[in-house]
DNA sequence: AATGCGGGGTC
DNA sequence: GACCCAGCATT
């Protein structure tokens, strides 16, 4: 059977991955504070990037309830970094509305898990399998590219044909191992290159391996030019103090601080260029030429220390310029 | 169904 | 460079 040699090969082959710690209820599910957290941080991330942040999460907050208290300022500086930031807003706003509405207690279905913010198909269904037991599929990208080849689905992979074709080989109680390992699968055995199907235990049911046709599934998808913008960012320095500006609650990298940027700069601008700093966004590339302003530059902001700056979210364009002031001081 | 939303691992 | 990662919300 699928189920039984898929479940097999997990066992024997599975990480030792830190958000996978038993409930105090019922040992064989996760405790779902863990999951909740560890699912939201690996939506479009690596299980290597999420590990030092899980970590230190659960340090910070250890259980929902602490979390739900803690400050977003505070909740943003732990994600620093890792990226899609509406994540952790929505996940705080989330562990407040159990807290407050539900008495601290998660839903423990997928379909009550999805009313909550930052909780959709995937997620819900992933902690509702895991924490809870229930017999739900849970699809995501690793699950849609095995899919892919073993029922040599072509084109666009939608997350309902792919549940049509697995649903019945979803063992009764297990749902849990059964998508962990199917995702442990396409994470290390079914990759994107270099496939190993070698190794794979499912070799016998594929039907892309068994037509020697595994390359040419999932389809390669259409690629899209980003732009690609350039901007100046206003680095004012007064002694020991920069300028720096914290981004709205909507948009991107909310709540965030940062340098301001302008598409243009007056004549004269007058001030020390620093070195281009280059980052790349999902939808577009930015290229930026920091200055080291005289002038204070004007709209909201505030003055910050050097050395209190580290205790503010800064989004990983903003570190670069950051680093490039620093160089610049040292230089002096 | 398409688009906006980060940052980094890996080839 | 390109591609993709334990996706979701919005339109």
């Amino acid at each position: 059977m699928l189920s039984t040699d898929l479940l097999k090969w997990f066992e024997q082959n599975k990480r030792d991955l830190p958000w996978r710690k038993a409930s105090k209820a019922k040992a064989y599910l996760r405790d779902p504070y863990r999951v909740w957290v560890s699912e939201i941080m690996l939506q479009q991330t690596q299980v290597k990037t999420v590990i030092p942040y899980f970590n230190r999460w659960l340090q910070a907050f250890p259980n929902l309830k602490a979390f739900a208290k803690a400050d977003l300022d505070e909740v943003l500086k732990l994600w620093e970094g890792l990226g899609y930031y509406r994540r952790a807003r929505n996940l705080h706003k989330a562990a407040q509305l159990v807290v407050e509405e539900h008495k601290a207690k998660m839903p423990t279905s997928a379909e009550e898990l999805a009313k909550l913010p930052g909780i959709g198909s995937y997620t819900s269904a992933a902690i509702a399998s895991l924490a809870y037991g229930e017999d739900v599929l849970a699809v995501d990208g690793n699950v849609k590219r095995v899919a892919s080849r073993l029922f040599c689905i072509a084109g666009d992979i939608s997350e309902k044909e792919v549940k049509a074709r697995l649903v019945i080989h979803l063992p009764k109680g297990q749902a849990g191992a059964f998508n962990e390992a199917l995702m442990e699968l396409g994470a290390t055995v079914c990759t994107p290159k270099n496939v190993a199907c070698e190794t794979c235990p499912l070799q016998k049911y594929c039907q892309a391996f068994q037509k020697n046709v595994v390359a040419d599934f999932p389809s390669a998808k259409i690629k899209k030019k980003v732009p690609h913008k350039m901007r100046f960012g206003l680095v004012y320095l007064k002694k020991d103090k920069v300028f720096l500006q914290q981004r709205d609650d909507s948009g991107m990298l909310a709540g965030l601080w940062g340098f301001p940027l302008l598409e243009e700069i007056e004549k004269e601008p007058k001030g020390l260029i620093l070195p281009d700093v280059k980052h790349a966004y999902t939808h577009f590339k930015i290229t930026v030429t920091p200055i080291l302003t005289k002038t204070k530059p004007k709209g909201n902001g505030e003055l910050v220390s050097l050395n209190n700056i580290e205790t503010l979210a800064l989004s990983t364009l903003d570190h670069k310029i950051l680093d490039e002031l620093k160089k610049a001081i040292e230089h002096e």
